[in-house]
DNA sequence: CCTCCACCGGAAAGCCGGGTCA
DNA sequence: TGACCCGGCTTTCCGGTGGAGG
């Protein structure tokens, strides 16, 4: 009967071993007791911050590398530090940490501001207010408990990106208009993103910068024996494993995050297999899996049109020898919304929706040259091929074709 | 060497749905 | 209630442009 076969899955699920110890360990939001291979970048920043106790201004910081470099977790680990330190002391301090990218939290202008408030214990509405008044409250907030700031903003070059160094310059003069002192520290993966800004507010950001540059193999390859010591139980990992691990990371510009993201996952599959050790072949699984897993979550949330769009290309693909271009993806698409009634985006739309699919990594498209058949986007499914009719299948149901 | 195709991509402006405030 | 604000998504407008073919 079915429902005794559900008991008896359930029964055997919570009785099966597990390969992990603690599987948190190895989430990207766990902070390990010591940050390895980054004493150096902890150093100056702690240097940098020390006068905060001392109550004087300290410099602001500009930091940057490339993602899994441990900017974050090293910026969040002094701070918390000092804060410690602050507190036994009763020291005024405070530490601000805003993430931009954060979808509907902190990614114009207004609604960072806003959240800065929020933070000091002002109530803002989401939206309604004109900007300026936010900022008044932000800075009456900042005046009535005179103390030292770091504002901590992090992926701050998206938040540029999306609005511009409007905020930046703003946030840079706090100083001059209130009694309390500020001090941001701005994180950010784009390395050539300062060049791109106001030359005052590039310099009074970057009055000190900081540098993290990617892990090796070897560092990696730390790093994870770091972790696994507590995320997994002892003896689980087959040999060469975390190695492995490691070289799939360095290759892929020294990313530790991923790095323990690839462990983390073959360590379910080995689960899943209820098999007692961690392989190099579950390792090989896991990264397909990731991959997989992350297409079909980015493809089954987009908006409809979107969707229509990738349609198109993939319709387009099969047994071709030569790539796709806009033109003709634009001419399925138009079909397509005919179709399904919906409206029909413009063509320069279409061709803004494709470069946004190629930065997510579903579709690769290069602007080419045909000569005197002109300009174009070469288009190509980013997709392994085996996921294809998955990927149709999700598509086809969510709209109906 | 020049032309001219079929799009690219920046700028600006419009529309709409969310909201505040007096 | 009307004036006004924000932000996401689009459209409109339009000045480029790499290179095959003449």
């Amino acid at each position: 009967m079915v429902e005794r076969g559900l008991e008896e899955f359930f029964e055997s699920f919570l009785r099966r071993e597990s390969v992990f110890f603690d599987k948190k360990v190895l989430q990207s939001t766990y902070t390990p007791e010591t940050i390895l291979h980054r004493e150096e970048q902890t150093k100056q920043i702690a240097n940098i911050l020390a006068p905060a106790l001392k109550t004087e201004k300290p410099s602001n910081i500009f930091i940057y590398g490339k993602t899994g470099t441990g900017k974050t977790l090293t910026v969040r680990h002094t701070t918390q530090k000092l804060m410690e330190i602050a507190t036994k002391e009763n020291i005024p301090l405070r530490v601000l940490y805003i993430n931009c990218k954060l979808k509907r939290s902190a990614d114009t202008e207004y609604r960072l501001i806003a959240q800065l408030a929020r933070e000091l214990g002002k109530s803002i509405p989401p939206t309604g207010l004109p900007t300026e008044e936010v900022y008044k409250t932000f800075f009456k907030a900042l005046n009535k408990q005179k103390q030292n700031h770091v504002l901590i903003l992090d992926e701050i070059d998206q938040l540029v990106i999306k609005t511009g160094d409007n905020v930046l310059y703003n946030l840079t003069r706090i100083n001059e208009e209130t009694e309390s002192q500020v001090s941001i520290i701005g994180i950010s993966n784009d390395i050539t993103f300062v060049d791109g800004l106001d030359p005052r507010v590039k310099s009074s950001l970057s009055e000190e910068e900081i540098i993290f540059p990617p892990y090796n193999a070897l560092q990696i390859q730390s790093i994870l024996k770091q972790r696994t010591e507590f995320a997994f139980n002892n003896g689980v990992l087959e040999q060469g494993v975390t190695e492995k691990c490691a070289a799939y990371a360095a290759r892929d510009h020294g990313d530790a995050r991923r790095a323990l993201e690839l462990l983390r996952v073959a360590g379910e599959v080995a689960d899943r297999k209820n098999s007692k050790k961690v392989t190099i072949e579950h390792i090989d699984e896991a990264e397909e899996k990731i991959d997989r897993d992350r297409i079909i979550e980015v493809v089954s949330t987009q908006p409809k049109q979107y969707k229509l769009v990738l349609y198109a290309i993939i319709s387009l693909q099969p047994g071709r020898k030569n790539n796709i271009f806009t033109g003709e993806v634009y001419d399925i698409y138009k079909s397509l919304c005919k179709k399904t009634n919906t409206s029909i985006l413009t063509q320069r739309r279409v061709s803004d929706i494709i470069s946004e699919f190629d930065m997510l990594g579903v579709v690769n498209a290069k602007v080419i040259s045909k000569g005197r058949y002109g300009r174009t986007r070469d288009i190509s499914l980013e997709i392994p091929e085996g996921t294809f009719p998955k990927i149709k299948n999700i598509l086809e149901e969510s709209i109906n074709i």
